[in-house]
DNA sequence: CTAAATATCTTAGTGGCTAAGATATATATT
DNA sequence: AATATATATCTTAGCCACTAAGATATTTAG
């Protein structure tokens, strides 16, 4: 019984998520920008002003492609370099309000539906996904690091696939 | 109150969301195969056996890039290519059993880690997320699509951000 | 005060993507 | 039947974002 529950709910969440990333993919697509542009914009919406480094560090990239991602929302006036005076080796990444507002707008129906969503449900309800959503992004973001981890186990031990060389990550 | 709680809920979900695209990008890193090649492996396991050209409907990609997402996936050995003896114009991509478990050893994480998320939600909670799930996905379909919509819109409308010329879709 | 470590940028080369058109098959028109 | 049009995939040329390696600038350690 349950097990049939979680099977089916591990599946709908697949699904749900699966369609969240091609929503991300068309807002950059209509936007006009890359993908990784799109998404290190959503990092520093989340994050607030943090450091390229910081950047390459969760979105995985190098920190070479960091600096054209940053290169390409500068120029499209979405984001600021702002050198850190107190180690000026560090350049922290800022988005400009005016960018809220630019990309804001392809967000529009995504809220909307979910807006309608969310609706249908009791406040009492709500919490209980808020809770869920918490723990679910914790839970995602150990996976996430556990995954990774497996890239520093002996590569010969992990069958099957091809892998990449190691990236690095000093 | 409760519009404090559907901002508090929007943001945890587009956190958790976003989370989960990095895990994704993950996998695929070190799985050792581009993004869309894993996205379209994602699309293969939900809808089962599809043609090259619904790949590329759904992705967002155009035909000629599904071409080479097929052919790499193929040398990989996760899927294989089936002509419709029907519409002999017709390519099915069908996924090869052993693709699961090749690619499957790199969700166990994720799947540990929602597995213990979910065991702290009785019967009817998890009922619940399910709904919520499923009302999700419907919503972001629509979104999806409306947003793609916005494409047709006379493009002097949508201010601010340049846009690419607009993608075919005959 | 040199040496090592850290943070970002630069450069050369690679690979996946688009756009346009080619090929093959199917359907509609006469 | 023969021709034209539509559909589905593949091919090709060129572009752009990415990686890897190393350069530069700054900080920290010995």
């Amino acid at each position: 019984m349950r097990a049939a529950l979680l099977l089916e709910l591990e599946e709908a969440m697949r699904r749900s998520s699966a369609q969240g990333v091609l929503y991300g993919q068309t807002v950059a697509n209509v936007a006009g920008i890359a993908n990784s542009d799109l998404e290190c914009m959503d990092i520093l919406y989340l994050e607030g002003r943090v450091t390229a480094g910081r950047l390459a560090e969760v979105t995985g990239l190098t920190t070479g492609a960091i600096t054209g991602v940053v290169d390409r929302l500068e120029k499209a006036g979405l984001v600021r370099r702002e050198r850190d005076e107190k180690d000026r080796r560090k350049v922290f990444i800022a988005v400009v309000p005016e960018a809220i507002a630019k990309l804001g707008q392809f967000y529009v129906p995504m809220q909307q539906a979910m807006e309608k969503v969310f609706g249908a449900y009791s406040d009492e309800e709500l919490r209980l996904l808020l809770r869920f959503a918490n723990e679910a992004y914790k839970g995602v973001l150990a996976a996430t690091e556990a995954l990774k981890g497996l890239l520093d186990t002996p590569p010969e031990k992990r069958p099957e696939l091809k892998l990449k060389k190691r990236p690095r990550q000093p």
